[in-house]
DNA sequence: GGTCTTGTTGCATAAGCATGCAAGGATAGT
DNA sequence: ACTATCCTTGCATGCTTATGCAACAAGACC
């Protein structure tokens, strides 16, 4: 039961592993273009399989192949979320992280690291951290992200 | 510019996250149907909106909340990759994965811990591992998630 | 060489998701 | 109070993805 056919599928499903971790693919005929320069004759169907198959995930509107975590600073959050105490809106465009004591310098880092577009800058003293973000709109989102990355109950 | 309206959109989020953890959330409707449950008057279009919002990704079939991550022993499998040196089919269920010498055991474990569907079995000697399973199906699937999980160079 | 079984594929289309747009709520400034 | 501005929302709809189905390929068995 293994034969070109088999080896074309398997062949396939690795070059389309391949081509998410290389590529920026956000729509799966964007796979089929790709899968076509490499010589597969495939249509959207079979991809739409694939994707099932091989477990691909879908995150900020690209695929990803299985494994890839999106947020290299994931893990950096998990480790430092049980330093943070609270997350409190401090007018329209400061929010203001509590920490417990020495721990504000640390998550700050990490919260630098991210990257986040709402942020627009951060400081911290020894238990408090102040993030200064473009506006409310931005503010509420970074808010959300807060309390999610850090698993923080809703107020 | 922070009202009712926002404090709405703020819960509604939470409530979504909290939902992604606690329910198998396949279509955007049925989370609709769930905070309508919970009180939130809301439509797809929202849901959708916030799904992009709050980085919520889709994974075989079902949305999670970002951070959740599908495979917890991914980490496992980047910790033995680099003692893992070939995957070879033999016949149509037994696949044979080669390792460093030495590190079959410890490659092993991890496998069977990960428990993946498609193995029925696994013994290991020194640097080598046979891996069984049910058919040439289930050999074809196992062979891309070990590629995959490896990061090994198809043949 | 038939015939049966198993698996893959494309097509057509259903199902599901994203979004332009206009409406409406709320605030800030005048 | 009026106006301008900023957000959020639903609707309608276009775009994207999933799937029932029939066709076909390959091996197993007679």
């Amino acid at each position: 039961m293994l034969m070109q056919q088999d080896l074309h599928l398997a062949d396939r499903r690795n070059a389309i592993l391949r081509l998410l971790r290389g590529s920026v693919v956000r729509r799966q005929e964007d796979l089929v273009g790709l899968l076509h320069q490499q010589g597969f004759d495939v249509t959207q169907s079979s991809v739409s399989r694939d994707m099932r198959e091989l477990g691909v995930i879908k995150a900020q509107g690209r695929y990803l192949p299985p494994g890839a975590e999106l947020s290299p600073v994931q893990g950096d959050f998990g480790a430092v979320a049980r330093f943070v105490r609270a997350v409190l809106p401090s007018g329209p465009s400061i929010t203001v992280v509590k920490t417990s004591a020495g721990a504000a310098g640390t998550v700050a880092a990490v919260l630098d690291k991210a990257d986040w577009p709402e942020v627009v800058g951060t400081i911290s003293g020894d238990d408090t951290i102040f993030i200064a973000t473009q506006d409310q709109a931005a503010q509420q989102r970074l808010i959300i992200r807060l309390q999610s990355s850090f698993r923080i109950q809703a107020a």
